[in-house]
DNA sequence: TAGGAAATCTAGCGTTGCTAGGAACATGAA
DNA sequence: TTCATGTTCCTAGCAACGCTAGATTTCCTA
């Protein structure tokens, strides 16, 4: 066997997984399209399939199964919600990264509904702890940032933490219809008060 | 037909609705039961129809379908969530009010994780606006009593859903393991040293 | 006790996630 | 170019799901 063939071989399996990556994405913009456009119980297997033109085993050549897809598109979610984030706060006039940030926040979860609940109530077989993947964490930094600078003499990983949860139960109970829609616009200042008063 | 006749005819009337009403309500407790057993996917309109020792199309005399089922469980907690508030409202000294609430919505949720979510991700024909149902109002009434008289000049419906909100996050974030076990003990007084500094 | 209404069950439809087994394909050697 | 080989892919089907039509049994009234 030639040294020249060797090359041609691994060139060749090079581009195999190129075309397989290929297809992992458009599995995953595929799903998160539909589930977008009609809702995550209309994302089945099978219209999957039809979409991308493949039959349903192929799915399951690169996923785990229908769960899988869903943590895939959460993880793509959570990759972008953290740019938004350093968008937001780069963008922010000094003194006003708390506020950017958590509009950012409030206008991800409404302007994409379902990437928002597969991050939030669908994902399950993302690790959350010490072992979580680098994009989560990434994420979480971007919050620390702008929260830990307010915590004073608290812990600035707690204080981060409840700042998270308190801008996540705005944008969590408001997709759900649960929140008065005529005080939508007076909510965020009341909470962007609580955190950065002295 | 005689008068006593219509009264028995009546009677029994009463007796079937009766003996309906205490079957929905085995319905309702058995479905809460096994989610909370083994979670909500495992609750099917089969096996719920076994543990009753019906036919399933008896099932769909009482709800629409499954969903209504979840609904009504998630119902069934938003009364009892609103027992727990008033009794820790009742049990807390002057001033802890807020504490005392906060902590019995956090200890609810952890206590009864897939009663938690059926009210807060899963049941989906709960109307919440204006049309809400009595005790859906009655459970804000009870965060309202808490957190409006904090409210100093802000409009005090949108204070008190920002309270709901931050408690509400971190009750869902905590739930789904996304905040670390460690700082557990310092969100909650952190949260509560926002919402009751002068 | 007979007749009719009400309650309940049997059986089955269409759809779901998922998988086994075989067909079709590209690949590298002769 | 041709053939064996290994990979890729599809057809077909399983079990379980939510839900429902129609037969059957049970119960009440007269």
């Amino acid at each position: 066997m030639s040294s020249g063939a060797s090359i041609v071989i691994m060139a060749t399996q090079q581009r195999r997984e190129r075309e397989r990556a290929q297809r992992e994405t458009l599995i995953v913009n595929a799903a998160r399209e539909m589930a977008e456009a009609d809702g995550w119980p209309s994302v089945t297997v099978r219209k999957l399939a039809e979409r991308i033109e493949y039959s349903q085993p192929v799915l399951y050549s690169h996923f785990a199964g229908r769960g899988a897809i869903v943590d895939a598109v959460a993880l793509q979610g959570i990759a972008e919600l953290t740019e938004v984030f350093k968008k937001a706060r780069a963008a922010a006039e000094p003194g006003g990264e708390v506020a950017a940030v958590a509009q950012a926040y409030l206008d991800f979860a409404s302007a994409n509904p379902a990437l928002f609940e597969a991050i939030f109530t669908l994902a399950e077989g993302l690790p959350f702890g010490a072992d979580a993947p680098e994009v989560l964490k990434a994420a979480f930094a971007e919050l620390y940032a702008v929260f830990a600078p307010l915590a004073g003499d608290r812990d600035p990983d707690a204080f981060t933490e409840v700042g998270w949860a308190a801008i996540h139960g705005l944008a969590a109970l408001g997709r759900d219809g649960r929140l008065r829609p005529d005080l939508l616009e007076k909510r965020l200042p009341i909470l962007l008060d609580l955190f950065t008063r002295p």
